[in-house]
DNA sequence: GCAGGTGTTGAATG
DNA sequence: ACATTCAACACCTG
């Protein structure tokens, strides 16, 4: 999926679009993206008009009129586009809300990962996925201090550290990757075992990697799209994911792929050797 | 046919 | 109770 900031080049795009509409019915074709009862959620979303959409961390967050939040997650491949009601629904269609402007806006998603919740507006930290979540990256919560003391008890390496959203929210494998080799630390360390220069490069890192994409729209490797159907631009800056075997930019060392933490990690074995 | 893939969750394990 | 690992979710691509 969609790591922060292609979430927040969604939310960006899906604002111009549908911001101000309002839904005239819901439709769901595959209701095990709905958590809760999938009809009860489409009843009511009847007549509610999308005043403003926010995001935390990886999730987006519809505010509807009546004080009511559509949660949505996009996991790994889920997209959001505009489209009309009498338009064919496409294979891997499972969402629609029908806008009252005879428009309306689809969501799609190959592998069925992505979810979608209805609460109460202002509830969503009690009541959805979001409630566990560590502060997001570049947020006022994500300071220095707190990333020094989250490592001080992780034993688990720091590939893993960094994947975890109970620690800090917002990065996924293509970021951890990034940050990894821009402070040229091997994702095998163990959190705790960094120093505080170390810990100070990679919270820099984190920071400076997450605004640059944002910046870029997103990075595109796989099938990224935003809700206007535009690739990402960051994937042309990326160091070292997707360039297995390929040479370090820094060093000129061949890029090597493991798999650490359950995910594919590409790093480079020279300059980010393990002290 | 088999493995891997932008993510999260819950169960199992220590 | 806590930290950590890993299969499962579902489908497409190489």
């Amino acid at each position: 999926m969609p790591e922060m900031p292609e979430v927040e080049t969604v939310r960006k795009t899906l604002t111009e679009l549908v911001l101000g509409k309002t839904i005239e019915k819901a439709k769901v074709w595959y209701p095990n993206i709905i958590i809760g009862d999938s009809e009860s959620f489409c009843n009511q979303l009847k007549k509610k008009k999308i005043i403003k959409i926010d995001r935390y961390a990886k999730f987006l967050l519809f505010r509807l009129s009546d004080n009511i939040t559509i949660v949505s997650h996009l996991r790994m491949e889920g997209k959001y586009r505009l489209a009309t009601p009498h338009e064919e629904k496409n294979k891997h269609d499972h969402v629609e809300f029908i806008f009252t402007d005879g428009t309306s806006l689809r969501y799609n998603d190959v592998r069925k990962f992505g979810r979608m919740q209805l609460v109460e507006t202002g509830t969503e930290k009690q009541k959805t996925g979001i409630k566990k979540l560590g502060p997001e990256a570049l947020s006022e919560g994500f300071t220095l201090s707190y990333f020094q003391r989250a490592l001080r008890n992780k034993k688990k390496n720091i590939k893993a550290v960094l994947l975890d959203q109970n620690v800090v929210s917002g990065l996924g494998n293509i970021y951890a990757d990034e940050t990894l080799w821009l402070s040229k630390i091997n994702p095998e360390r163990p959190g705790n075992s960094l120093s505080c220069d170390e810990i100070t490069s990679l919270y820099k890192a984190i920071n400076q990697v997450i605004s640059q994409a944002i910046k870029a729209h997103g990075t595109t490797v796989h099938s990224f799209l935003d809700a206007e159907g535009q690739t990402g631009g960051y994937q042309k800056y990326l160091k070292v994911y997707g360039r297995a075997g390929k040479k370090c930019f820094r060093c000129g060392a061949t890029l090597q792929k493991n798999h650490i933490a359950g995910r594919g990690t590409t790093f480079c074995p020279k300059c980010q050797e393990v002290k």
